[in-house]
Formats: structure tokens, sequence, C-alpha cells
DNA sequence: AGAAGGACCTGCACGC
DNA sequence: TGCGTGCAGGTCCTTC
């Protein structure tokens, strides 16, 4: 569920509420599937550390912490619907809770994901190659801080769909379903159009109205659809300035047309077809 | 090479 | 009430 924007306003606030913090105690439930690095691994790197920051890249949240050697980076994908809270240790513990990082000071940091859809996992930097890109970082690039050539570049000569192509983490990162319709339809463009064929004014547009979308759901604190909430547990905004998505069948607010859904790439995809072309 | 489709999970809203 | 269906913010693997 989570996109850019709700996953960096997650890491931010969890930067700002744990950093600094020292780790002394992991529970973890013993579902496999969550795990990337196996438990007991995970439990061995992270117990005794302290958290020196968080931030994100891409859709990952990424926790350096100062390992006993060298620091470690524990990476944490929500997949659809992951949580991850800073909460008091008395609070009772939510169904779906996969792991609890206990604090020094008491408080605690969990992760809990009903479709289990999250990964959690341990990345330490190599030792022969220390400054090597992250391979979570993947060859995607940052929407928010791409060129406008090197954006209009991405597309060329690609003949999938246009919605495809921004869903495509390998391309561009953190773009998920929600910001993709409504990127497209503040830019005019229809989600079936061939990325290649687009011209170069078209892309233009796509990349201010990506960068629009997304500072803006920033500021609001992302958009609660079902239960995503910030690591206090609040609710996002955003919501409330979506144009086109989840709203198939009700009027466009600009030309008042019946918003069309269909099926693209696998995902409910949601335009107005008189807004866009 | 690159794109479609299914798989992975639980929960909720809907219709009968 | 209760069941069956379809849908949900993501990604990975297989197939074509």
């Amino acid at each position: 569920m989570p996109e850019l924007p709700e996953v960096e306003t997650v890491a931010n606030g969890m930067h700002a509420r744990v950093a600094g913090e020292r780790i002394v105690r992991i529970w973890t439930s013993g579902k496999p599937q969550t795990f990337k690095t196996p438990e007991a691994e995970l439990t061995q790197a992270l117990t005794g550390s302290a958290i020196e920051s968080v931030r994100r890249v891409g859709k990952t949240i990424v926790m350096t912490v100062s390992g006993k050697k060298q620091a470690v980076e524990f990476l944490i994908h929500l997949g659809m619907t992951g949580r991850l809270l800073v909460c008091d240790s008395g609070q009772p513990m939510a169904p779906h809770t996969h792991a609890i990082l206990t604090l020094a000071d008491g408080r605690e940091v969990r992760f809990v994901d009903p479709r289990r859809f999250g990964r959690l996992s341990i990345h330490k930097p190599s030792e022969k190659k220390p400054d090597a890109p992250a391979s979570y970082t993947g060859p995607g690039r940052e929407p928010l801080t791409i060129s406008a050539d090197d954006f209009v570049a991405l597309f060329r000569h690609r003949k999938t769909p246009i919605k495809a192509a921004l869903l495509n983490q390998s391309l561009l990162h953190g773009v998920g379903n929600i910001y993709a319709d409504e990127s497209l339809f503040r830019a005019g463009i229809r989600p079936r159009r061939q990325a290649g064929r687009l011209t170069r004014d078209e892309l233009l547009r796509l990349r201010k109205a990506l960068i629009e979308v997304l500072r803006q759901a920033i500021k609001l604190g992302g958009s609660s659809v079902s239960d995503y909430v910030d690591a206090d547990g609040v609710r996002g905004f955003f919501q409330l300035q979506h144009k086109v998505y989840m709203r198939g069948g009700e009027p466009c607010l600009v030309c008042k047309t019946p918003i069309q859904r269909i099926t693209l790439a696998g995902r409910g995809t949601h335009f107005c077809p008189n807004c866009q072309h």
C-alpha cells in the first residue's frame, strides 16, 4: 500500500522519534515469510546496537544501526499493509504484529502487517567495496531529484503503457498505483498510452505533475486509503486530494464526465476519458 | 527483452 | 446470518 510519500512520512517520523536510541531486545513472530534475513541473524544484528538514522530509499525504510564492528542497515519494506509504529510497552499487541524492537527508554518499535507482503532484512555493507551502491537501491531513479532530460530518456523506445512504466521500480523509485493514476490525471495523459510515443512536452508535464503530487502528499502525511498510518499511528490526508484513484463511476471533478476504471498491468486504473488524451 | 498473469496473504464490502 | 466473490497502497516468478 504505501508508496513514496507514505514511506517518507513513516521514515521521517521514525527518525525524529528513535534516532540515538539503543535497541535492547528483539521479539519476532516466527512467520518465516516476513523475514528475508533469518530471524536469529536479524536479532543478533540488532540487539544492543544504537539507531543512528532512519531514511527512505524508494519504498524501503532504511534504519542504520551501529553494529558491534560496523554499521549495518535494517531494511523494512511495508508491502501493501505494513505499519511501523513507535509506542509504549504497555500497549496491547495488535493482531499480525511480526516484530518488536524494545528501546532502552522502554518504548517499542513495532512492525504490524496483516497481509504479510512486507519484508524485513539486514543489509551489511560489503567489506571489499564499502562504497558500492547497496543492492536494495536498484537501478531506478528518485522521481523528486531526476532531471527533466533524464526523465524523458527513461521512457524512450518503450512500448509498454505509460502507467506500467511509472510502476516499474527499476525505472523510477517509489511510484505506486495511487500516484501513477493521480499524476497521469494531472498531466492529462491516458494510462494506456505507449510510453515511447509520448511527446517530450507530455513527459515534461508528467514529471511536473508527479513531483507536485508527491510533494503535496508528503506535506499532507501521505494517503490513508484503508489502514495506512504514520509512526505515531496518525492517518494521512492526501486521500482527500485524490481526483481519480478509486473514483470509478463518479463524476470528474473538472468536467463531470464519469471516471473510467480499467485493469492495466494487473492493477485497478482510473482516468477521466474527457480530460486525459 | 519485455510484458502479461498468477502467486503470495488477510480483511472488508457487497450481493444473494 | 452466512457464504461466495471481488477487490485492496507491492513485488516476484513463470510463461509466452
